[in-house]
DNA sequence: AGGTCGGCCTGGCAGC
DNA sequence: TGCTGCCAGGCCGACC
């Protein structure tokens, strides 16, 4: 599923293949892509414009078209953007026919496949819409150098729910899905179930580091391919075989040998370590009565 | 207002 | 073997 590094290898191999480029044609084979405007609306909106500039926003892909018209696509949980495919890839939901590269000779074709249909495409008009769009949807990407662990720890102030549920809204962090959140909580060493605002300074820079390290770590890999996910070329990533929790309920962690195990969290399939991620203790969010003898309470572990 | 849950959707697979 | 039904989950809207 197309989170934050899924999507920005996308760009960024679609980027040199489109920019530039006329888009030509759009036809759009399922009207609810571009739902709420009819596929032809859509379609009279943005044929004809040249690619200015292929961007990313969080999860999205930002199709910037000359005139300040955007086009803000979500591939949700199985789209994906395949360049020049032959044959027509099943589950095409949208085929896109771009003009050649100004002084040059050849078109492209896109196709935009998504089998379980969830993926969109939305209209924004003019710079201000664009903006509007995205401050209403997204909190700051975790590269972002405002993205620091005292941001975070006003993000999870006097919240009880768990910090995975905090991880995952992405009015708050922007890019973060349920693969990246399992592995950044894990390389942390924080609990998925631990209510958000319980967490110390010092877990918040952790958690900060973790969360980079892990987008990081799946850029490099060029994204996971764990169901639908591809490449424009139509091949898969590498990243589901580094993942240090996700999808490995029953394997033994790398890090100290116990069992991986899956629970749910904020409604999604999550895999922790709960020896390395200790388990919250009830009513944490009640501050402890210091002992008698002044010493922490901390029980040992990792780090 | 924060938190949780169901609906959208379909391929794949467990279980009978 | 073939059928049924459940599961996966990003996002949104409904509800408590």
């Amino acid at each position: 599923m197309p989170e934050l590094p899924e999507v920005e290898t996308i760009r960024g191999q679609l980027a040199p293949l489109v920019e530039g480029r006329r888009l030509r044609r759009i036809e759009i084979l399922d009207p609810r892509w571009s739902r709420p405007l009819a596929p032809e609306e859509l379609a009279a909106a943005i044929e004809g414009r040249r690619i200015e500039r292929l961007g990313r926003r969080g999860k999205y892909l930002l199709w910037c078209l000359e005139g300040e018209v955007f086009l803000a696509q979500h591939l949700r949980m199985t789209g994906a953007v395949l360049a020049d495919p032959d044959p027509e890839p099943p589950h095409t939901r949208v085929r896109v026919e771009l003009g050649p590269v100004r002084g040059q000779r050849g078109g492209r074709r896109l196709a935009i496949v998504d089998p379980r249909r969830f993926g969109t495409g939305e209209l924004l008009l003019g710079a201000d819409a664009q903006e509007a769009f995205f401050a209403a949807r997204l909190g700051l990407e975790p590269f972002d150098a405002l993205f620091t662990a005292e941001h975070m720890r006003g993000l999870a102030k006097d919240r009880t729910a768990p910090i995975k549920a905090l991880l995952l809204d992405q009015r708050r962090i922007a890019g973060v899905g349920n693969i990246y959140a399992d592995e950044a909580l894990f390389r942390a060493g924080i609990h998925p179930l631990r209510p958000a605002g319980t967490l110390t300074a010092a877990q918040h820079a952790r958690l900060r580091e973790g969360v980079i390290a892990a987008l990081s770590a799946g850029i490099d890999a060029r994204g996971a391919t764990i169901d639908d996910f591809r490449h424009v070329d139509g091949l898969p990533g590498s990243f589901q075989n580094e993942l240090l929790v996700h999808r490995r309920e029953g394997e033994p962690c790398g890090r100290c040998g116990s069992t991986i195990v899956k629970m749910v969290v904020a409604g999604r399939g999550t895999y922790v370590c709960e020896t390395c991620q200790l388990r919250p203790r009830q009513r944490s969010l009640r501050p402890r009565a210091a002992r008698p003898d002044g010493r922490s309470r901390r029980r040992p572990g990792p780090r």
